[in-house]
DNA sequence: AGGTGGACCCGAACGC
DNA sequence: TGCGTTCGGGTCCACC
């Protein structure tokens, strides 16, 4: 599942191909993927466009083009880019659209369950639509202790939920959340607000540390991840706890249990995440 | 307003 | 073997 990791992954990996480079043909052949506009319509936007430079926001990519103008991706759970040389993309039933470029790369992007998204947005609408969405940045300077303080502060809902929101901090999913709260030997149904100052400065640590590590190892792939080279992440194979239910914990071998936190399946090791502080 | 749960989507895993 | 059912995950939205 594409988080902040894995999409920085696409990010650095995608900018040396595009930058530079026209869009010289685009085909969308799933009208989803830029709903509510029609497809056609974007189609015909994006085509002439240059690419500027290839952003990330949370688990946003933002294909900049030398108009100002900004398409926003959201890979979602299953969306996936890929490239070849002109003409040689191969045979994909999940292939939703395809962008030809004057570099003679051929871009494609697959998505299994349509749920990610195309948006192309005017250069005035970018921040807004991003500010309205996010918060700060886990990996920047905002995110101090302070920051994630205010964030945590004074909310019922679990830490774990709070983490997921987007509003609070940017780009944390599922899988970073739970790796970031074992670290922390928080456990995840804790309500956010009662967090200690010091188990808050823990948090952000271990936060920005397994996201640090998710983009070292190019994230994780558990089915349809993969980079625009189609390699595989390699976070999977440190996993303490997602997914590990039964198994061990690596620090107290007491067994992950699996728990179920805001419709969500979460994994957490009972002894080292106890419920009170 | 904060919190929760369903909808969206579809392949995989599971149950019989 | 073959079928039907359940699950999951990011975000949005409706509802409490």
């Amino acid at each position: 599942m594409p988080e902040l990791p894995e999409v920085e992954t696409v990010r650095r990996r995608l900018e040396p191909l595009v930058v530079g480079a026209k869009i010289t043909d685009v085909t969308i052949v799933d009208p989803r993927l830029t709903r509510p506009e029609d497809p056609m319509v974007v189609a015909a936007e994006l085509l002439g466009e240059r690419f500027a430079e290839v952003g990330r926001r949370g688990k946003y990519l933002l294909l900049r083009l030398t108009s100002g103008r900004t398409l926003i991706v959201h890979l979602r759970m299953t969306g996936s880019w890929s490239h070849s040389a002109r003409g040689k993309l191969p045979e994909d039933a999940y292939r939703r659209a395809t962008l030809r470029l004057s570099n003679r790369i051929d871009l494609a992007y697959r998505d299994v369950r349509r749920f990610g998204t195309w948006l192309l947005l005017e250069p005035e609408e970018e921040a807004s639509y991003l500010a309205s969405r996010l918060g700060p940045e886990p990996l920047s300077s905002a995110f101090s202790a302070k920051a994630l303080g205010i964030a945590l502060a004074g909310r019922q809902a679990p830490v774990k939920s709070v983490l997921l929101d987007q509003r609070r901090v940017a780009g944390v999913g599922n899988i970073y959340a739970d790796e970031a709260l074992w670290r922390a030997r928080i456990a995840p149904r804790r309500a956010a607000g009662e967090l200690t100052p010091s188990e808050v400065a823990a948090l952000r640590k271990t936060v920005r540390a397994v996201l640090r590590r998710g983009i070292e190892l190019q994230g994780s792939t558990l089915r349809d991840y993969v980079t625009p080279d189609g390699e595989y992440g390699g976070m999977q194979n440190e996993f303490s706890v997602y997914g590990r239910q039964g198994e061990p914990c690596p620090r107290c071998k007491t067994p992950i249990e699996r728990d179920v936190i805001g419709g969500r399946g979460t994994w957490s090791c009972p002894q080292c995440q106890p419920r009170v502080s």
